[in-house]
DNA sequence: GTGGTCTAGACCACA
DNA sequence: GTGGTCTAGACCACG
């Protein structure tokens, strides 16, 4: 398993995790239709409660990420991701201005700032094969 | 005053009184120097308790965006802004690259990625004069 | 529990319960990874409200002494204690500066106040096999 | 004057006034008998209110390094420094035994520590020609 | 059951 | 009147 957990964190475990899902998606590590391991084993491997895995796997269902089969279990969403929702827009601009404010404050430049956001959104790509829309 | 809360949110009001002052300082609203508001004062403007306030006040001046002055009260950091720390520098990749990797999901591009960045940026300096690029 | 306050003392409680884990700490009494009592409890033991205890634990995780793990909940630093920074050091040097010279004043000789400086850092750390000089 | 004031330090201005007088004796910079500015002319010297210096006066008064003459006015303690009380000595312990705990756990080592304590009493007695008791 | 957050009311030191 | 401290009681997210 790619997924690293920090216990001293101040996000919570199950926000952690879904993250980290998420990015897997992006990355193209985990692919559309592919299977995830079982609440109870990803919960062991990880060593952290079960319920908390089934809070994130039930995040990430309610948002379009995944989907639970009863035959084939938890597999990523095989019919298309979701889109950009308003909701997410909304929660992107709310944190986007948040962290441009404080970069602003702290003396980063724009351009600064505007590269780390390229060059982060291209890390969490990289592994795509640049199959992106 | 320019702040809004929004009391329903799932942020904790400190954190978003935290953020809007942050802004209000990116944005020139707020000058080095210029005093704040009592707790008491602002908390009974804002309609929220004077503790929260004053917990909200307590972080901005860890960080270095306030001092607590003897005799002004509370202002604004006159002595120079803290830089980009190596704390503030990890915070924001990470949460740079946690929007990213949803964005990327969600099939946003890159350049559209970038764009909302860059945009959101300028807009926190608006009032500033354009004394930082 | 090894811990005794002044509920009459000037000093805040909060400080006092700061001072005396960081002894226990010094001593060995608290071992790196050692689990401290809730807030709860320990705010029961000591008679004193939880936010209290709850703000002296904040102290000193933000000084880096003690972690707030999301399964152990609070423990001490397992990963290293904080070094001599140079808030420290300023800290130190302005409260030795102040001591140093109300002992002078008072008729102590430098050899007096050595002497006492050397034998309180002995003392606390009389527990702590010596691994320290 | 060789007094400054930080206002925006959490000690009081009124005890940061008390430390830099007794600084000041024991350097010799403020020699026995020395007069001493008038409350007034003091709190308008440093910018601060007539009411704090009173209060250090007085404090200092009380403590017997200060006498206050009705023809002279504030002068320095011509008829012997107060020795080292059971007060002064309580307090000393209770703030060395802080900060060593602080240090050791810091991993300042004990030479370290009473390096420091050393110089720092040298450093305030520089200026008195070495009579010291 | 844990820490985090919020509210409320009170006292005090400080300036 | 200001911030700092302490208490108290309540709700919630988390695991």
């Amino acid at each position: 398993m790619f997924i690293e957990l920090d216990l001293q964190s101040e996000t919570p475990i199950y926000a952690q995790l879904v993250d980290q899902i998420v990015e897997g998606i992006a990355s193209g590590a985990l692919q559309p239709g592919d299977p995830l391991p079982s609440v109870r084993s990803l919960g062991e491997d990880l060593g952290i409660n079960l319920h908390t895995v089934n809070k994130s796997y039930n995040l990430l269902k309610q948002e379009g990420f995944l989907q639970v089969h009863r035959k084939k279990g938890v597999i990523v969403q095989p019919d298309g991701m979701p889109g950009v929702t308003d909701a997410f827009e909304e929660k992107l601009r709310r944190q986007l201005r948040s962290l441009a404010a404080e970069a602003a404050v702290r003396g980063m430049t724009e351009a600064a700032f505007t590269q780390m956001s390229t060059s982060l959104y291209r890390d969490t790509i990289t592994n795509r094969g640049g199959e992106q829309r």
